[in-house]
DNA sequence: ATGATATTCTAGTGATTAATTGAATGATAG
DNA sequence: CTATCATTCAATTAATCACTAGAATATCAT
């Protein structure tokens, strides 16, 4: 119907919000996030085949989404720039404040393990520089490896038992993981708690944190 | 394939992408933003029927982005909140700087009109509190009337001419519109250059503006 | 009540597009 | 040359989508 540039640069603008419409991509642009990810890792972590998560990827690339570059045998994708992680919660803010299901579902699952306030990242890198907090990065190794928050100690969920011994039990912990809903940093306030630790989460995920120019480590 | 809460809720946000990945309702949500509409006013404005345009209305209300209320014969849309002009304007970000067609398009017909830098916000309200510059709102009288920034004048761009008398030549015109790529304000910036008018356009639009805590009337 | 106006709903249609997979093809390292 | 990693191709299946027409609903004016 209508044409001119305006409808042109709509029409664009869909493609982009088209790329973010797919439970699976939003899972690949979560992991792109943490890190530059080989097609084969993130497929592995999203739990598609390395064809179906090529495709897709090829997709979010065309949207202007995400970036690869070639290394060796390897090509290595992450978030086209900062702006796309912005774009990706603003979607999420919009979802939780307007949709009654997304209420549902973080307050059936999300809140009963974790009724109290998240950490700000400001309030964090306060106690941090007080040495108040002993902060725990519960994401899988590999991804704490492509960057964590500076003394971040390495605890995977799974390993979470192994590394008791490391938490002074009377500094407060304070857990960080993915993002906003991730599901493993929960699961370690649940763990910590019931084990009388005094654990909150840190808000979003690392990289938020690390977008906003707050100290990070590599390796 | 996968399930658990974090796939739900990127579900959830998969939802409310789709809904901005239609060029229609980009259009719409332009038009909603500037206040609140009528289903015909949006129909007329997007160029689409009014059963077609309810539709999208529907879909763009399950997914959180606008609400409505029944005002006697009429029900009016608006925007939901201001997140979702900032969705909207995150994904015109992502597009713009990452997407080559976009590029193209802007220079092959925007910057044509006014390779001009546009006045930021905080500029044009220094520049207004000292009385420096005539505002002028170059959209159709009626989104006018819904809403706009203190002291502006309504131009509608087809009455441009009519309303050369009100301007002086020596005070510098700021001319402003829908949102960041609003064709009015690019269109009314060309003609008065050509007049000899000293004339830039206001970043983004009136919504923004509003959004932005500044100073709007209404009526 | 009745007619006029405004909006939504239902159902259907035709077209388009999306997701996924397995096999074939490219690219790179050793 | 072979193994590894990634992309592309071809094909299938599924889905969804935009849009319209006409009926239905809600409100207002008289």
């Amino acid at each position: 119907m209508a044409t001119g540039p305006k409808h042109a640069l709509f029409e664009e603008f869909a493609r982009v919000a088209q790329a973010l419409a797919h439970a699976h991509r939003l899972a690949l642009l979560e992991q792109a996030a943490q890190g530059e990810r080989t097609v084969d890792a993130l497929a592995l972590a999203a739990g598609l085949s390395v064809a179906n998560t090529s495709q897709h990827l090829k997709l979010l690339r065309a949207s202007g989404l995400v970036t690869s570059r070639r290394d060796g045998k390897y090509v290595l994708y992450r978030l086209a720039d900062e702006e796309v992680l912005e774009l990706v919660n603003a979607v999420r803010r919009v979802a939780e404040r307007n949709i009654a299901e997304v209420a549902r579902i973080v307050g059936a699952y999300f809140t009963k393990r974790d009724e109290l306030e998240p950490v700000s990242r400001v309030e964090l890198l306060e106690r941090l520089r007080l040495g108040l907090v002993t902060v725990i990065d519960v994401r899988p190794n590999d991804e704490f490896q492509l960057g964590h928050i500076s003394g971040a100690l390495s605890v995977p969920l799974e390993e979470l038992e192994a590394h008791l011994a490391e938490f002074d039990p009377r500094r407060e912990i304070v857990a960080y993981c993915r993002s906003a809903y991730c599901v493993l940093s929960f699961e370690a306030v649940a763990s910590l708690r019931n084990l009388g630790y005094l654990v909150r989460r840190l808000e979003d995920g690392f990289p938020e944190w690390r977008a906003s120019g707050l100290p990070f480590e590599v390796a």
